[in-house]
DNA sequence: CCAGGGGTCCTTTTT
DNA sequence: GGACCCCTGG
């Protein structure tokens, strides 16, 4: 065979792979193995070896982050060419045929899409109004319930019979099933009545489409030629047949994944669907990636003896003909405190002794509350870090409220926005009014938006009616801004300045006194951070304006004008609402509506990770979940003890499949390591109000003697440490002046 | 009826 | 650190 440009470093099995182009096939990558190089060089050799059309191509990920990086690596190897290769999440594909054909569900144009805080509020409508007192209930487990139903496309009535059959009923969990069973239709219908859709629906309502509807069947067919789907273990019932249906009767899917990776059956993931691959899709052919290029033997050796412990694995071993590498380190310290305290001396020692940067180092955890004692310890020495995952920008309080006016704006009868700011800040519209006004509502078959603009001084007293046309008038007074924004929106935004819709925003946010209203809270002594978060939400807006029409200028350059295809709408300049219509992949320029969806679907930056330090040089603290399909030079590992990993929660089940889940946790974990592993454990932990004693993780204990260099923790840093810092700090610092 | 203060409880993992 | 409940004063 010719050697062509896109086979070469590639492994004989990574080869089989990218050749491999007709029917289906199974890649099963072990860590490190080189999956996405892999992926992405199948992708280049249909592009350029099979002459396949790039916008033929579907690729999909889990996260923006990996399509991202897909994405950029396809294009930084097969050039513009490849540009055009669609790579998406699962839920963005999904928003995509929901705004082509969602019409034909009865779904709005501009749907809304209801992440955590947004679902809570549907569910807490809907069972208010079976009168379910929310003291006794946890909604958030509810709602785990629901959501768990809809990933495995169980329906409202279905779940119904499922609980009654089981029929138990007395224990605690049954309560919560029953209740589940009926609040879930409920909760649909408030989803449905709110015009909006929650994530599980971006999976569902596609499938649905496509297993009722010939026509988009063929849509999809016509479109993509070729699948792709990287992380195939973490697929759910649901993805399974969103692949198989865009697979066809073409077949040429290509899954990707490694079932000891498999870490989201929480969120309804089945590891079956790739360890069942084969009878899913038959004639499959199947590839082992176990050659391992990222870690070091000793870190390989202690991945293999954690993951043996798992039954019903696809048998692999991996193997590395990298170097044995440097002892994997165990230390035992007596609380979180002092763990904190080592993992940051630790690092400020190798990064100096060994040359390090702080972004060769990440700290990993179980729970994002670990990471509290870690940045105390790290700002205190002034180690700089940066937080992933977590309480994230958007959950924020002052961040959700501005959320919740933006998206008023768009969709003027989502209820749960509406209630969520009709009294923020207060405006004398307390709870009393509000339940009124939708009980009258409801029981004159009136959403509550209509409603609230029907109200009169009978049903809620002069002063409170009053209040109301006032807050439904200052609604209408920044639609009209909004309105005129937008229009301006669709001329390139001056270079310097805010472009106008996030200029737009944050009038908003000062008018309608979310800024006031912050700095007189006197509980939080944060106000100004607390107010910069608004002005980081219109930066966010702002960088999506500035995008979309930095795109404009790509397609320009890339293919001359013809490239730049616009609506017909647009191009007339009639469009009401351009942006969320058009079925066709055509540029659009920026909306509030199409902005909101991308924030919802985390496709916007999340202004915490600032564009600019996505590469910054700062260790990173983060959690074993988020760690998966990343790689660092130096990992720690922390709080390896029962309770922990696994997880109290997963103890207490009882089964073994979640016991199996926390051990696949830990071996992600130890994979991400390239040259160092040190792992740590506390004797003791905070849990309630006091301190109770740990045992160490069950899954280090089976770690065979020899692969671990046990470290008793005696002193923050040993005598030979402190010595070695002290003699030796000049000398240190002259070489790293000097390399400098 | 509304706003604001003070107390109490919990806290897995995420698209 | 936060979400939520209850209480008090206007």
């Amino acid at each position: 065979m010719r050697e062509v440009p896109w086979l070469r470093g590639l492994n004989p099995e990574q080869r089989t792979a990218v050749m491999h182009t007709d029917g289906p096939l199974l890649v099963l990558a072990g860590a490190g193995s080189g999956k996405t190089k892999t992926l992405v060089h199948r992708v280049v050799h249909l592009v350029r070896g099979h002459k396949v059309e790039p916008s033929r191509i579907l690729v999909v990920t889990f996260t923006n982050k990996a399509a991202d990086e897909m994405r950029e690596r396809v294009r930084a190897f097969a050039g513009d060419d490849a540009a055009a290769v669609i790579v998406s999440t699962f839920h963005s594909l999904g928003v995509r045929i929901l705004r082509w054909h969602g019409e034909k569900l009865g779904l709005p144009r501009r749907f809304a899409i209801y992440a955590a805080a947004d679902q809570l509020g549907a569910l807490r409508q809907a069972t208010e109004e079976i009168h379910i007192s929310d003291d006794r209930f946890d909604l958030k487990r509810v709602l785990a319930q629901i959501s768990h139903w809809k990933t495995r496309r169980v329906t409202p009535d279905e779940a119904r019979d499922e609980v009654a059959e089981q029929g138990g009923a007395g224990t605690r969990a049954d309560e919560y099933a029953v209740l589940a069973a009926d609040a879930y239709g409920r909760y649909e219908d408030t989803l449905r009545a709110c015009g909006a859709v929650d994530f599980d629906d971006l999976l569902l309502l596609p499938v649905k489409l496509l297993e009722q509807d010939e026509e988009v069947r063929r849509d999809v067919w016509r479109r993509w030629h070729y699948l792709m789907v990287d992380e195939y273990q973490d697929t759910n019932a649901v993805q399974l047949h969103m692949t198989r249906l865009l697979a066809g009767a073409r077949r040429n899917v290509c899954v990707v994944g490694d079932d000891d990776q498999s870490i989201y059956a929480f969120r309804g993931a089945d590891v079956g669907n790739i360890l069942e691959f084969e009878h899913h899709f038959e004639g499959t052919a199947v590839i082992r990636l176990e050659q391992n290029y990222r870690s070091t033997k000793r870190i390989l050796e202690v991945a293999n003896a954690v993951i043996s412990g798992n039954p019903h694995r696809h048998p692999k071993r991996l193997r590395t003909d990298n170097p044995i590498g440097a002892p994997v380190l165990l230390y035992e310290h007596a609380d979180d405190a002092a763990e904190a305290e080592r993992v940051a001396a630790e690092i400020s020692v190798r990064r100096f002794r060994e040359r390090r940067a702080w972004r060769d180092f990440a700290v990993l955890y179980r729970a994002n509350t670990q990471a509290r004692p870690l940045e105390e310890v790290f700002r205190a020495k002034a180690i700089p870090y940066r937080v992933v995952g977590g309480t994230s920008f958007f959950d924020r309080k002052e961040v959700a409220d501005a959320l919740a006016y933006l998206r008023v704006m768009v969709h003027p009868r989502d209820e749960i926005a509406l209630r969520r700011i009709i009294n923020v800040p207060t405006r004398g519209i307390g709870r009393t009014t509000v339940t009124r006004v939708a009980d009258k509502g409801r029981a004159d078959g009136m959403p509550f938006a209509k409603a609230l603009g029907a109200v009169s001084d009978d049903d809620v007293g002069a002063a409170q009616a009053s209040s109301v046309r006032e807050f439904l008038d200052l609604l209408e007074t920044r639609r009209h801004a909004l309105k005129a924004a937008e229009q301006a929106a669709r001329r390139p935004p001056p270079a310097t300045g805010l472009p106008p819709i996030a200029r737009w925003a944050l009038d908003l946010f000062r008018g309608v006194g979310l800024e006031d209203m912050i700095r007189g809270d006197r509980r939080m002594n944060n106000a100004e951070a607390r107010i910069g978060n608004l002005r980081d939400l219109a930066g966010t807006l702002a960088r999506y304006e500035r995008k979309r029409w930095a795109e404009v200028a790509d397609r320009m350059e890339d293919g001359g004008a013809a490239a730049l295809v616009l609506t017909p709408e647009f191009a007339r300049g009639d469009a009401g609402a351009p942006g969320d219509d058009g079925d066709d992949d055509a540029w659009r320029p920026p909306t509030l509506s199409d902005a909101l969806a991308r924030l919802a679907l985390a496709d916007l930056d999340d202004p915490d990770a600032d564009p600019d330090d996505a590469d910054a040089d700062v260790v990173t603290l983060m959690t074993l979940h988020s760690a998966k399909g990343l790689e660092f030079d130096d990992v720690f590992l922390v709080g390896l003890e029962e309770g922990i990993l696994p997880h109290a929660r997963s103890i207490d089940d009882g089964e073994s499949d979640a016991l199996a889940e926390e051990r696949r946790l830990l071996y992600v974990g130890i994979t991400r390591a390239k040259r160092r592993l040190t792992l740590s454990r506390c004797r003791s932990r905070r849990r309630g109000g006091d301190i109770v004693e740990v045992l160490p993780s069950r899954y280090i204990e089976e770690v065979p003697d020899g692969l671990l260099e046990f470290r008793p923790e005696e002193s923050v840093l040993s005598a030979e440490e402190s010595k070695d810092l002290r003699e030796n700090f000049f000398k240190n610092m002259k070489e790293m002046l000097d390399d400098g």
